[in-house]
DNA sequence: GTTCGCTGTGGTACTAAGTACCAAAAGGAA
DNA sequence: TTCCTTTTGGTACTTAGTACCACAGCGAAC
């Protein structure tokens, strides 16, 4: 059996994000403290620091799993090279659509978090932070098909900038961020995909 | 004559700039307190937070004239409207690169500041906050001018995509950063400016 | 030049994040 | 049971950031 250990930490983490996102939606980010958290969660809280290197990583807790899905997806497209940024971008632009699918999945969960992000500067600024590793994993994925680092580092970068103009045109709303990002890659290289 | 009073803030603000930068140089971000900076700057450490938010501002201090600068750059175009994307994005061509040329004018201070980001992830998180901030400012001007909405977003962050390639081309030598931002606008826009 | 008002200063005291360390609890294997 | 290893939670400490307050120094009016 898969470890009781395992199951029990798994258990533990859990608790603790639900606590905070319990907390976080009643009073915002920065009126609970991490001691509070912990409580709630029924850990201590030198445990919090142990799940979760800092206050914030806890808002972003699911989304380990979605940096490896995209890599996945980005993968799995197959092997052609793109050598120009336009071609690059096109192979781009379903994983990026299949981001945003997946992140707003739970439409609730993508509101709250937006939220939380809108409201509290450190927050967005984690949050740009990884898109941004995010970016340059992508990017890498480009390089390691054959796609020349110059083209491959731009073209990263503005698939980033298609997702966040979308995102700004989307607002709030999670039934319009795929369009809207689709949209905005349209705007660039036309109506084709991949 | 301009208030003694303002002189003093001048002065008081540029010791604390000066002898927190010394002592980042030094020792890093993160080894360096608040206090160590005050007292350095022959300042009380309430002082300190007086003149700047948090820690991290002080590594900031001289950017705030960048984004007038810039505004005032583009808004000095003139006044045709670009309608699609890549039009908007030929227009914003000349105010990002002089934006690097801004930028990179003191290579010294230039390489230090981008060490610093490089190994202070706080830095950097404050650091694309900050380019974001000015994104939207660009995007509010091509708004202004009569630029739909969903081109001028989607065109902004498209420069800003430009900024960051080129950034992460050319590494931490401020003579090649024009140069790199330039070879991405080129590889999206074509050779014509503006 | 003295007095009055205002702005800016620096000190004290507090909260909360994050770190280091340690002793004890609990799982896993013998 | 016994022993080893992982995980836990508590204590104590440092530092960022905030609130508050008394005081100093500039500027203006008399």
């Amino acid at each position: 059996m898969a470890d009781l250990r395992d199951r029990k930490r798994q258990r533990a983490r859990e608790k603790i994000v639900e606590a905070a996102f319990a907390l976080f939606a009643e009073r915002g980010f920065a009126d609970v403290t991490v001691t509070e958290i912990a409580e709630r969660a029924e850990v201590g809280r030198t445990t919090f620091f142990r799940y979760f290197g800092d206050k914030q990583e806890v808002v972003f807790a699911d989304e380990q799993g979605l940096l490896e899905e995209m890599t996945e997806h980005q993968r799995s497209l197959g092997m052609i090279s793109a050598q120009d940024v336009i071609t690059a971008l096109r192979q781009l632009r379903g994983t990026v659509l299949a981001l945003c699918t997946a992140i707003t999945k739970d439409e609730k969960h993508y509101v709250v978090h937006e939220q939380l992000l809108e409201r509290t500067p450190e927050l967005h600024d984690r949050s740009v932070r990884k898109l941004q590793r995010y970016t340059e994993t992508i990017e890498g994925v480009l390089i390691d098909r054959g796609t020349p680092r110059e083209v491959a580092v731009l073209a990263a970068q503005l698939a980033l900038g298609c997702f966040h103009a979308g995102r700004r045109l989307a607002g709030f709303d999670p039934t319009q961020l795929v369009g809207e990002v689709d949209a905005a890659f349209e705007r660039l290289v036309g109506k084709q995909r991949r």
